[in-house]
DNA sequence: GTAAACACTTTGATATTCAAAGTATTTATG
DNA sequence: CATAAATACTTTGAATATCAAAGTGTTTAC
């Protein structure tokens, strides 16, 4: 038992940042090379909140201030990858939106999670990607529980 | 399986950013309250490599180059985290080693990780802790091979 | 019609990171 | 053995990220 409760450990403390490692490589490596993990995750996100794609929101998502917010908006409105746009009912509202350039990165990032996630599911057989699966959203529902 | 790949992907995207936010949160209501997870992250490193703590070792195992290490390591120097004493063979070398109230913080924090794995493992069953466990390491697999 | 609330931006301060240049020490080589 | 090259680290200067507090313009409430 504390073999599995190293490996769960050792997994959540190494691979993540493993993972944020390759995550920088394969941008830099990528077609958009000035373009770095937090602004993907900006790019993300802007592109799934879809119609909630007002500044707040996003703020809220990502967990940081509504200023620091506007200055990587700016830094990546500079970069040609996001566009803001006032709201046409309540001017006080910024809406933001991904770029076609925007879209071409999150697409291409977009396929290296997939390939990642196939890597991971071509190993395990259906019974066991059941309970891997499981126990990830165990451990997600109490992150979620504490947040 | 569509759904299952999923939720993988957004485990390995969400779920980190909020063992990130819990371990902040966690450090914040400590009985040190003026270490960041980033500074953490360094002392455990520095308690973890026990005799190969000189600096060149501690920046390869965070990723970080010396420079960056330099500053950190000052500022923990500061906060009597850290100590810096240069090797009695080679002077270049500067070792670095936790104070005492470093030590603390190490083990308050390991204390946390232990309740983290705690409750997952309580969740499962062996079977499913089983299946679980071997999903990690694959994912792990696939990470190392990658760096 | 004015005060309060709201959504965002600007400003000023602090922190983190890096590359490049600099310092001190050790190793290699002719 | 003297000097060049390599090594380990620090300093400097620049870029970026972050936040709190103050500021701007807009909407809502009374």
């Amino acid at each position: 038992m504390e073999k599995f409760k190293q490996d769960i450990n050792s997994f959540l403390v190494d691979a993540f940042n493993s993972l944020l490692q390759i995550e920088e490589d394969f941008l830099a490596k990528g077609p958009f090379k000035n373009i770095t993990v937090k602004e993907m995750h900006l790019i993300d996100t802007v592109v799934k909140l879809e119609n909630n794609n007002i500044a707040k929101n996003i703020a809220r998502k990502l967990n940081i201030t509504q200023s620091s917010l506007t200055t990587a908006v700016s830094t990546l409105e500079k970069k040609g990858m996001l566009i803001r746009k006032s709201d046409e009912r309540d001017k006080r509202i910024v809406k933001i939106y991904p770029t076609e350039k925007a879209l071409q990165i999150y697409n291409n990032h977009r396929q290296f999670h997939r390939e990642l996630v196939d890597v991971v599911t071509n190993k395990l057989n259906q019974q066991e990607l059941d309970a891997f699966v499981n126990g990830l959203n165990k451990v997600r529902e109490f992150f979620d529980s504490r947040k």
